[in-house]
DNA sequence: CAGTATCCTTCCAGATACTG
DNA sequence: CAGTATCTGGAAGGATACTG
């Protein structure tokens, strides 16, 4: 035997295809990590605490041979290699955001072994967005503990991106990782949260509420 | 120890909790039965071929503690018991779809081996809905292999349930789960499955319409 | 940095036998 | 009918050491 066979469901529908390939422990929070943005084998290995080299190894190659992520040098001339998702695994982020957003639902409060990181806190951001609720062209910065991205809008589409906004921001929010989670969760309210400043909304008060209507944060 | 610990990710994240929920094998197939309506035990062990009994029994006893399904008496006097989905489990329709509609686009021909079922086809039908193609309330009745369902479209919503359409169908589709999924993935063109007489559309031309819209087939 | 290689543990598949 | 209980080989997962 060349190539021992993946262990898969061998039932012709959607459902069961698509765990074939992403429905093995850790796929797809790989993919999660790898939502926002390209990464590098050591940033995955760090952002999964648990997974051990030889698992994320595996779980890399066969989803480049699958074609949901590609390898690629971070330049030209340094060998530098990054993950990123191709077309194909873009594809996953509706599922992704949509399982995520259940999945908010079921958080309790953090339990001291529970880690967390800035980025699923921007996956929170993004599984929140409320499409109904664009208004107007703009963006809006977030600082969560050392990372910072952006929500831009732009002619009724959302994207929620890393780093810097392209132009001044309508808004820069301010927070940590854990309080944005639990306002996402609906386990906090975020006008306690302003208060007790573990959230802070700086800008005009009319581009406050837009950001927090498109966040389903009040209605 | 009284009760082993489950394996989970210990991320605060919401992905990584629903995972931590619904991330092992066969436990969204086992949803994804569920959510075309209640079922028994031995119809769930019948179309997961391959899931073991104890494995089964497992994850039921998981997902009631965990609060996605529920067990009870399919009537009052009978002592048939039936699974079905609490409000929480019917909460990741959406998911699953999401997931199964990209799944659909992995599917190659079916393989000698796999496995259909009506239900899976069932599925595929409710992953192709386009909510933007909703033009006025009526009911399409699908006779799929030897099941009968049908797609309710009521003040905008759209519904499919097992069973007859309440009231007289605006179209009948007959089909069998093959066509229906490989149309569903793309794979086939529904003109040449009409042709073929491999799919059969009987109503109004414009009703005929209007439900290839919805579904997608035409624009 | 970006992985292999190794070893050990846990989970899963499949079979079978049993119970209320 | 609707499960529970037990067993076994094999596959997947986890921890750690090592390498170009």
């Amino acid at each position: 035997m060349a190539k021992q066979q993946r262990r898969n469901y061998g039932q012709y529908c959607g459902l069961a295809s698509a765990l074939d390939v992403i429905g093995e422990r850790w796929t797809l929070l790989i993919i999660r990590e790898l939502l926002t943005g390209p990464c590098r084998y050591n940033e995955l290995q760090a952002n999964l605490p648990g997974i051990g080299t030889n698992l994320l190894a595996d779980r890399l190659r066969f989803l480049v041979e699958t074609g949901l992520i590609r390898q690629r040098l971070m330049s030209p001339e340094s060998k530098i290699k990054m993950y990123e998702l191709t077309e194909q695994g873009e594809g996953l982020r509706e599922a992704v955001l949509s399982v995520a957003r259940w999945g908010l639902g079921l958080l309790q409060a953090p339990a001291a072994e529970d880690v967390v990181r800035p980025r699923w806190a921007v996956l929170a951001v993004e599984a929140m967005v409320d499409l109904g609720a664009v208004v107007q062209d703009e963006q809006y910065e977030f600082r969560i503990d050392d990372e910072v991205f952006h929500i831009a809008i732009e002619g009724g589409r959302v994207a929620v991106r890393h780093g810097k906004p392209d132009f001044d921001p309508a808004l820069l929010v301010t927070t940590d990782a854990v309080t944005f989670v639990e306002i996402g969760a609906g386990r906090l309210n975020p006008l306690e949260a302003t208060l007790t400043r573990r959230l802070v909304m700086e800008g005009d008060d009319d581009a406050v509420l837009r950001c927090s209507r498109l966040l389903g944060l009040v209605r």
